[in-house]
DNA sequence: AAGACTCAAGAAAACGCTTACCTGTGGACG
DNA sequence: CGTCCACAGGTAAGCGTTTTCTTGAGTCTT
């Protein structure tokens, strides 16, 4: 149904000068009123403001950057808006940084460094003040180029800031800890884990650290903590838990590196008759709202994603003023203790 | 750990004044060069595409939408990134529109008209060429606002453009039809929906209505179709379907508006011993990822949410050229049939 | 061989805004 | 009563591009 409206076909943009003219002052009174600049007058300023009101004045941006230097935007790069994490993320980040006046563009990688560093060039281009990053692990390129474009980076879901402007996140390796502590506890003693790619992701990899360490570090034996990896997928993760189940002796106990891959590993012993947490006992990774819709509901650990991208907008907005470099902020992951994981068999 | 890296005081941004110097040419040719501008030469055009490269050149966006005019910059207004369906739209949308050089701003208005229409403003501020939306239903100022600032609207998750620039959907009517007329194949014939909130939403209003109009138009009394509204969570389609076993005689097959909603119906079935789909049978909408998650897996219609967005693309590319109005494209839904339903009993 | 024409490339204006600098007014002070 | 100062508000210079207009060199035509 073609439109029956009278079209627009010179939509007359109201500019600048038209409200300084309608209230009756130059340019740079109606901008300086605009912009709470207290040399101009109270009178002045109201006139300015009625009138821009009256026109629906909305300041062009480009004009303003251009001329100002001042950015109010904001990049991030995450490796896909797929995975929940990474959306809800992306959200936190979206919701304070709009409340300070700051829009925020998104780009995504699919896990590419190469790609991660032309999404780079590209947010420069469009004139980002700073740029929201996933993780440690980056070509060295990409931090360079925004660093010597004067933009800064903020990192998400690492402790450590390393070369960039700074971070937040929370302790992957404690976490991963934290599960083998909690299933030491359970008396297992033969483990599990399932995860993610390590390749250039040192998240999937601290948290494997921190779990194989602490089993190691409890006495158990280096067999008796068999690694897989797996890409993040429920498939992936069937296929790793019938790997892991073939194994002899079996672990009873087994960790993955997302909740992705702990549903796969869950609807496998389904299937073959595997009794979780009877049989053997698994943790996920993440709080992903799947983990509340398997069946068992699944152990796991959350992770405060729309608080890290929240916390990300923060410090954003604190490296306005200050020039400081190398912030790193932690928040707190929690295990959640739900269906899929109980004492070892004995 | 603080940065012991040189820092960067004064980042010397490279202009094009610095390529043209280093080509040998004036600032002219050099843009010239750099858009692909036939009237320059090829040893010109060479000479400057080098510079740029070895000087790592990147344009200035805002002075050059300053200038030109062209923005290269969409906005996207969705309820919430939280939901899989939208953020596989957005993510559609962002990876088509990445490679004509476009980049895109999120808004989220949580379902909220006001909201809606503030983001609609921002937009316009930040000087987006196009905004996307979801659904047909808006207040009635956002869409002018828009359009009287000469930003293009193109709606999503709708057949309809109403009185947008353009819409790219699916026909949630038929759709909701197409439940509907399977059911009534496998023998059922006393139905239960559960629809999310209609108010406001003229997606889940056409899905109810398309499901209930094929039931009755088959010759099922009215009052063998109870209807129900939640809001879009898996505790809330739990309730409704508590509510709607309670009823007698009770449905044998139930529709949801979404898979959330199934996801919790299904799982209050088997919390009271209802099989599923023994003694009822029940229907997603959406096809996410937990439809496959929960057990038995969800029968559910598959609505093409990442080709929605790149056909949103599509058509704010073809906008760009052509000043038509009203241009609306269709996806195809698909009845994806798994375990979750079953004949009638008898 | 001279005029008309084509075409590559340069000079400079323009995009809409902010801000450094300047001007003119009124009030305080000597 | 004259001088100086403070200060509201105006003028105009840019910010980094694109694009129009212009120029000059070469080519073609007759």
């Amino acid at each position: 149904m073609p439109s029956q409206k009278p079209d627009h076909p010179r939509a007359k943009v109201i500019k600048l000068k038209d409200v300084a003219l309608r209230a009756g002052c130059s340019l740079a009174t109606a901008s300086r009123a605009l912009n709470n600049n207290p040399t101009v007058g109270q009178s002045e300023r109201d006139r300015v403001l009625a009138a821009a009101a009256q026109l629906g004045y909305v300041p062009n941006n480009s004009a303003r950057t251009l001329r100002s230097q001042t950015k109010h935007l904001v990049g991030v790069i995450i490796p896909t808006l797929d995975h929940a994490i990474y959306a809800k993320m992306v959200d936190g980040l979206q919701d304070r940084l709009a409340q300070a006046g700051t829009s925020v563009i998104i780009n995504t990688s699919s896990y590419d460094l190469d790609r991660e560093l032309n999404q780079a060039r590209l947010l420069i281009a469009r004139g980002v003040e700073s740029v929201v990053l996933v993780g440690l692990e980056h070509d060295p390129h990409t931090l360079e180029t925004l660093a010597s474009a004067g933009v800064s980076q903020i990192l998400t879901y690492t402790g450590n800031a390393g070369q960039a402007s700074g971070a937040v996140g929370f302790d992957n390796y404690a976490s991963g800890a934290s599960a083998a502590k909690y299933l030491l506890e359970l008396n297992h003693r033969r483990f599990g884990m399932i995860a993610g790619l390590t390749r250039h992701n040192d998240r999937a990899r601290l948290r494997r650290d921190g779990f194989v360490e602490t089993a190691l570090a409890a006495g158990v034996s280096r067999d008796d903590v068999v690694v897989l990896e797996a890409p993040y997928s429920i498939e992936a993760g069937g296929a790793s838990m019938r790997s892991l189940m073939e194994t002899y002796p079996r672990p009873t106990a087994v960790f993955c590196g997302s909740d992705i891959l702990a549903v796969g590993a869950v609807k496998h012993c389904r299937a073959v008759g595997i009794e979780v947490p009877g049989a053997v006992s698994i943790i996920g990774f993440d709080n992903l709202e799947i983990a509340h819709v398997v069946e068992p509901e699944l152990t796991t650990i959350d992770v405060p994603a729309r608080e890290m991208g929240q916390m990300a907008a923060e410090s954003i907005i604190e490296l306005r003023q200050s020039r400081q470099t190398g912030l790193s902020k932690k928040l707190q992951t929690r295990l959640l203790i739900r269906q899929s994981t109980g004492p070892a068999p004995s």
